[in-house]
DNA sequence: CATTTGATAAAGTTTATCTTTATTCAGATA
DNA sequence: TATCTGAATAAAGATAAACTTTATCAAATG
């Protein structure tokens, strides 16, 4: 026994049919009436039968289609109940609590290439996003302070600044040229050891004798890099969360990237114990994966 | 209610469970496995939802599957049923009856074109072809005696030579070069008034006082030309015939086209009295008449 | 343990499908 | 009757889907 061809040309046929005229069927299936001929045309060229008479009010089957008509229509609503309980417009909620910082300058440029192949899906992370908080854990959380986690990546510390600095660098010496300069500090690396910051680059790197911990400080990696893409001054940041901002040259980085500081702690993840058992997070998980796998990579090389 | 989508992918999907493998479906399916795998990743992927679960030996559907795939049966068996009713297999046979040159020389190398598009057709053409003869009249008569035909093109008589002439036609007088070569007839030529030949484009041109109707004869215009082609003689023969040959210089024309004979009628197509009603043939008939069209533009354009 | 078999991943190519634009045509409207 | 309108169509070019190929992997089999 044969199998079915010309499946989309059967489904406007019966749509058509249905709908009593092909720019109706066009509309259901969003897609133009001449896509729609087009379709019907290419089974009556396969066939070598007209299977439907055009008139400009109204369509007709012919008496081949008059005989498969039934059929058809009993096929295609069987397919629609199918899509039905396949529950084609189910929406999966995957809820995520990560680090702030790796969430909006990592995760965040990242999602909507994920998003793309999964319209279902819809994300509540840090509380913000498409769906609103859910009481109880999260499916999933992303820091560096999980034990018993699976680590994603290693990070590397690295100073960074703006991009009106590149000549000035390649000029001269970045230690003086940095001596004009504010430096830049994320409230965390003030904090505590946990988040390495200029006290511990200058610390390993030298450079610069006193007033390390001066300079501005930033509650969040996200405005801190703005003010450094505005060539405000240095920082020191995760080079996971600027490795498009080098690639742009929207900030550069004055020293060798064989001067950077490990970071304390991968970032890595933790699954709420029931999260395996749905594919949408499995899915995403292993997106997710591979996406760390790609940075790692590319930290590694740069390192 | 939405339209169903991914019909290819629901179709794979069904036929890999009941074939129990995927290989087994892209079989069926006259695809590669990797195809099935990918059609079926492509619906998992929209759902976001696992459908199959694969094993060496062996599929299981999910349980999100299983509540649609009687369903899908059920779609699919009547997709089949339908397919069967629309005949999808049907062999219509097309008998013609043209003169012998024209079917040769013309039709012969534009018809896989057509069959291309139209597997189902079967030709009968002489007398030869895919089927027997049928008895009765054919579907169609192509020729140049009817009378009431519908006109398909008119052609005109151009003298010809071989390719091993074009140097010495290029350097001096064609009139001189033919001296030593024969001239070569169509028996048709020779026989009546109908089919004109050397001894008319000789009485029309001059160049030549006697032995107009000296040479070598053929029965057809199929040997006549392979003659040609090897540098034997000169034919007058028509243009439509050697369109082809032409453009490829496996023939080439010593005089220019301006010095033609008009064909004492052209060639006409009748249609058997109730070919119109099969779609089949109206289909041909009007692939012939495009493909006339282009042929007497051509010509026109040649001559 | 080596081999076979079926599934999968990645990449590149081919083919199908769709949109766009312009044209045609039957019937409605003036 | 003329002309207008709405739907279908034709042609061409652009986009996206689908497929094949090649290589790899993992379970089952000998």
């Amino acid at each position: 026994m044969a199998i079915t061809t010309h499946l989309k040309s059967l489904q406007a046929l019966e749509l058509a049919v249905r709908e009593g005229s092909l720019k109706g069927a066009a509309e259901r299936l969003g897609i133009t009436p001449a896509a729609v001929g087009q379709r019907i045309r290419a089974l009556e060229n396969y066939l070598s039968t007209d299977l439907l008479l055009r008139g400009r009010s109204g369509l007709q089957p012919t008496k081949e289609l008059d005989a498969a008509i039934a059929d058809l229509r009993v096929a295609f609503e069987a397919l629609d109940r199918a899509t039905e309980l396949l529950d084609f417009q189910r929406v999966s909620e995957i809820h995520i609590v990560a680090d702030p910082d790796w969430a909006e300058l990592w995760l965040a440029p990242r999602l909507p290439e994920f998003r793309e192949q999964h319209p279902n899906l819809r994300f509540c992370i840090n509380g913000a996003g498409d769906v609103p908080v859910r009481l109880g854990s999260p499916d999933l959380r992303i820091d560096c302070d999980s034990r018993n986690a699976e680590i994603l990546f290693h990070d590397i510390l690295v100073p960074i600044t703006g991009p009106d600095n590149t000549r000035r660098i390649a000029e001269g010496d970045p230690d003086h040229d940095m001596e004009g300069m504010p430096l830049l500090h994320l409230r965390a690396q003030l904090d505590g050891d946990d988040h390495p910051g200029w006290v511990s680059w200058f610390n390993t790197y030298g450079h610069r004798e006193s007033g390390q911990d001066r300079g501005v400080n930033y509650p969040n990696a996200r405005l801190a890099l703005d003010a450094v893409r505005q060539n405000v001054g240095f920082l020191v940041c995760g080079l996971s969360l600027i490795l498009q901002d080098l690639k742009q040259g929207s900030v550069v980085n004055p020293f060798p990237f064989s001067k950077h500081l490990p970071a304390t702690q991968p970032y890595a993840l933790t699954l709420r114990h029931d999260a395996k058992n749905r594919p949408a997070i499995a899915r995403f998980v292993n997106w997710l994966r591979n996406k760390a796998r790609e940075t790692q990579a590319e930290i590694d090389t740069l390192k």
